[in-house]
DNA sequence: ACGTTTTTTTAGATTTGTCTAAATTTTAAT
DNA sequence: ATTAAAATTTAGACAAATCTAAAAAAACGT
C-alpha cells in the first residue's frame, strides 16, 4: 500500500509522540506537524478508515500494528539517508535532517535495502538514533564508554561513572551534563585523550580519566519495536556508580 | 523559486518534446504525461503566469529561458541519481528510471552538487544521456567508436562506418541498427572482440572488424544548452563513410 | 457541582491538480 | 470555400489537504 507524504508524516509524528500506553492528543499532533487542530482531526478520520490507527473522537489516537509498521519504515529511511548524507556526502550532522525529511518519502523498498547494504548496515544515524532493520526491529539502546564511541557519531551523555564533586566541577566548567550531545572527532593513542565536540562549539580535548567516566547511549529516547528488540552487537557496559 | 513535482514534470516533458524552433502541442504533452488534454491546458495557464513558458491558446507552447533552466535542473538531478543507482548501488540500468523519477524532485541544490562530486563528475548517465553541469550546460554529443565505449555504459548506435550489403546483412541478423542501444560488457584483448548486450537480450560477441565500423554517441537526441555547449573531454571521432 | 477555560470537532471555504462533457477553433479535404 | 475531422479550450465537478470560525465536549478550579 502507498500513502501520501502527508499521511506518512502524521504516522511518524504519532509514533514519536506515542510513549508506551499513552494515546496522542490532537493538539500535540497539531504542534508537532505545524498545522491546525482542525486539520489534524480531518486527517485522523482518513487514517482511521485505512486502519492505520485507533481513533475515537475526543479520546486521542494510537497507531495500529499496521500504522506502526508504516511509521517505522519511514523512520528507517530517514535515518539511513541521514547516514548516507553525513558519511558519504560529507554533510554536517546538523544540516541533514531537512533533506532526509524529503528523501524518506521515496517509495522504492529495493532502494532502501540496497542503500543499507551499501552503507554497511549501520546501527545508528549521525544523531545517535537507532536505525530500524528491514523487519522493522529497532536496535536496543546501548550504553558504552565515550572512548568506545566511533568518531564522527553524535551521541548523548547518559551516565557519569564517578559522581564526585571534582568531576562535576569539571563537567560544569566544560558544559557537559546528562543529555548533552557529544561527538568524538579524534582519538590520540599517545595519552588516550579525546578531541570532542559539543553542539556548535569549537572542539576541545578531554583526558583519558574523564573519558573513562563518561557513558553515552546510541539512542535519544526511542521505543523499541513490539516484543522482539534486536540484540546488541556490542555488549552494553553497565554503569559503575559507587 | 520552488515548483511542485507536477509542474517540474510538465517543464521536463516540454523540454524533451521541444525540438529546435518547434513549439509543443497540447496533445503531445498529454500523451507524454499520461494525462488529458484539458488538464494540460489548465496547467499551461498556470505555468504561463509564472513566466516559465510562452503560451498562446491554440498555438502550442515553448519554454522561456527560466523554464528551460528549471527543466535542465530536473534532468540533471534525474541523471545523476540514475548514475548513483547503477554505479554505487548496483541497480540494473533498466530499473533505475522509475526511482529517479521520484529522486529528481528532491529540492536541495547542495545535495545534487555533493552527489555529483561524490560520483566524480560523470558526463553521461547509464542510458548514455549527457548530464548537465551545475551551470545547466549539457555536454555536447560525441561520436566514438564502439571499442572506445567504457564497459557498462549504455549508448546508442549513431553511425555505421562501412555501408556495404555485407555489413548490413550481419547487422540485420544481429538486430543492430541506428538508434539501437548497446552496452559493452567485456573487452577481450586477445582478439579485440567485444561482448555486447542489447536491450534485454542475452549478451553476444562481436568481432574487432565489426566493432571498428560501429559508432555510438553518448546522447539520445538532447539539445545542447543555449549558446555555450561544454567542450568535450575526449575528441569526437568523425565517422569515416566512404 | 457548576460555570469557565481548554481542547476538540464540525461546517464551510480554498488551493492544487485532475477529470468528463460540451463548446470552440484550427486543419484538412474535396 | 465549405464542411468534416481533429485538436484545443471552457465549464463544471471532484479528491486531497489545508484553513477559519463556530459549536460541542471535556477538564478544571473553587
Amino acid at each position: 500500500m502507498k500513502y501520501s507524504a502527508s499521511k506518512e508524516n502524521y504516522l511518524k509524528a504519532i509514533f514519536h509522540l506515542q510513549t508506551d500506553q499513552e494515546s496522542v492528543s490532537t493538539n500535540a499532533l497539531a504542534q508537532a506537524l505545524q498545522t491546525k487542530a482542525a486539520s489534524v482531526t480531518d486527517m485522523l478520520k482518513k487514517l482511521k478508515t485505512q486502519k492505520l490507527l485507533q481513533y475515537e473522537k475526543y479520546k486521542g489516537v494510537k497507531l495500529t500494528v499496521e500504522g506502526r509498521k508504516v511509521a517505522i519504515g519511514i523512520i528507517r529511511k530517514h535515518r539511513l539517508w541521514e547516514y548516507f548524507l553525513v558519511h558519504e556526502l560529507n554533510f554536517g550532522w546538523e544540516e541533514v535532517h531537512e533533506i532526509a525529511e524529503e528523501l524518506e518519502h521515496i517509495t522504492s523498498k529495493k532502494l532502501v535495502d540496497r542503500l543499507e547494504e551499501f552503507l554497511g548496515y549501520p546501527q545508528v544515524d549521525p544523531h545517535g538514533d537507532p536505525i530500524p532493520n528491514e523487519q522493522g526491529q529497532i536496535p536496543v539502546s546501548k550504553q558504552i564508554n565515550l572512548s568506545d564511541l566511533p568518531v564522527n557519531v553524535i551521541s548523548t551523555i547518559s551516565n557519569i561513572g564517578d559522581q564526585s564533586a571534582d568531576i562535576m566541577e569539571l563537567l560544569n566548567h566544560k558544559n557537559i551534563r546528562i543529555g548533552t550531545k557529544v561527538e568524538v572527532k579524534k582519538k590520540f593513542g599517545f595519552d588516550n585523550s579525546l578531541e570532542v565536540k559539543i553542539r556548535n562549539q569549537p572542539a576541545f580535548t578531554i583526558s583519558e580519566h574523564l573519558a573513562n567516566n563518561l557513558f553515552v547511549k546510541y539512542e535519544e529516547g526511542d521505543i523499541s519495536n513490539q516484543q522482539s528488540a534486536v540484540s546488541s552487537q556490542q555488549s552494553a557496559v553497565s554503569s559503575q556508580k559507587k
